[in-house]
DNA sequence: CTTTGATACATAAGAAACTGATGTATATTT
DNA sequence: AAATATACATCAGTTTCTTATGTATCAAAG
C-alpha cells in the first residue's frame, strides 16, 4: 500500500483516466477497480472519493445518471467533454511528472550505489 | 510547471533525497537545485519548504548546523540515521508507485489511441 | 550612494483536501 | 440470524499547502 500523499496527488488523474477508459462507472466499482487493477496498492477511500466526485461534477468534468438495481439506486458517472480533456492533460502531465522526478532521483540511487 | 498537487506528494522524497546525495544543503539552496534540474518544472515555495524542514527536524529525521556567512547565518541541514532509511524507502516507493501509476494509466492511452 | 534584485531565513491566516468515523440501507453469504 | 459485501453520503478534525508579509544581508546597476 502506498503512501496517502502520494496517492492524493494522482486522485483526480486516476478518476477521470479510468472513467475515459471505461466509459462510465459508479463509485464503489472505481475503488474495487483500482485496488484489483494495482493488487491492493492502491486503496481509495470512500471519504476521499465521493467528495471528488461531487467537485468533479460540479466543476463540469462529468455527468450523473442513477440507475436502479432492484431497490437500490446507483449513481453512474461519465466524463463531459470538458472532462475528457481534462483526463488526458492530467495522464499526460503525470508521466512527464514521473519522468522528472526518476531522473531527479535517480542521481540519489547511482551515487548511493557506490557507497554500500 | 507541474501542478501543485502532483508536487505535494512528493515533497519530502524530493528533500530527502537531494539530502542523501548531497550530504548537507540549506533551504534556499533546496529550492534553486531542484528548479535547475528540472528546468523550472518543479519549484518549490519556501513557505512549504522551510516549515517541512522544520517537521522533518522535529521528527528526527534531520540535523541541522548553523554556518556564518558574513554576517549571515546559513541553516544546513543533513541526514540523520533515520532520514537516510527514510529517503531510501521513500525514492523506493516513489519509483514503485510510478511505474504503478504508469501500468494504470497506460491501459487508457492504449485503448483510446485507437478511437482517435 | 541608493535602489533593485538576489540571497536566506521565518511565520501566519486562510484554504483545500484528506482521514477516519459514523450513518443509512439493500443484498448476499454463511 | 448474523456477518459480510455493496453503495451511497456526510462531517469534525487534522494536516499541509498557498500566499502573503516580515526581517536582514549582499551584490550589481545606474
Amino acid at each position: 500500500m502506498y503512501s496517502n500523499e502520494l496517492i492524493k496527488g494522482t486522485l483526480k488523474t486516476v478518476v477521470l483516466s479510468l472513467l475515459a477508459k471505461k466509459g462510465r462507472m459508479y463509485g464503489y466499482e472505481i475503488t474495487q477497480h483500482v485496488k484489483e487493477e494495482t493488487e491492493g496498492k492502491i486503496q481509495l477511500t470512500e471519504g476521499a472519493l465521493y467528495p471528488l466526485l461531487h467537485r468533479l461534477e460540479a466543476d463540469g468534468l462529468l455527468l450523473t445518471e442513477k440507475v436502479s438495481i432492484g431497490k437500490r439506486v446507483r449513481k453512474y458517472y461519465r466524463l463531459t467533454k470538458e472532462g475528457t480533456e481534462s483526463a488526458a492533460s492530467l495522464v499526460e502531465e503525470f508521466k512527464e511528472f514521473s519522468k522528472t522526478m526518476n531522473r531527479l532521483l535517480n542521481n540519489y540511487t547511482l551515487t548511493t550505489a557506490y557507497h554500500g
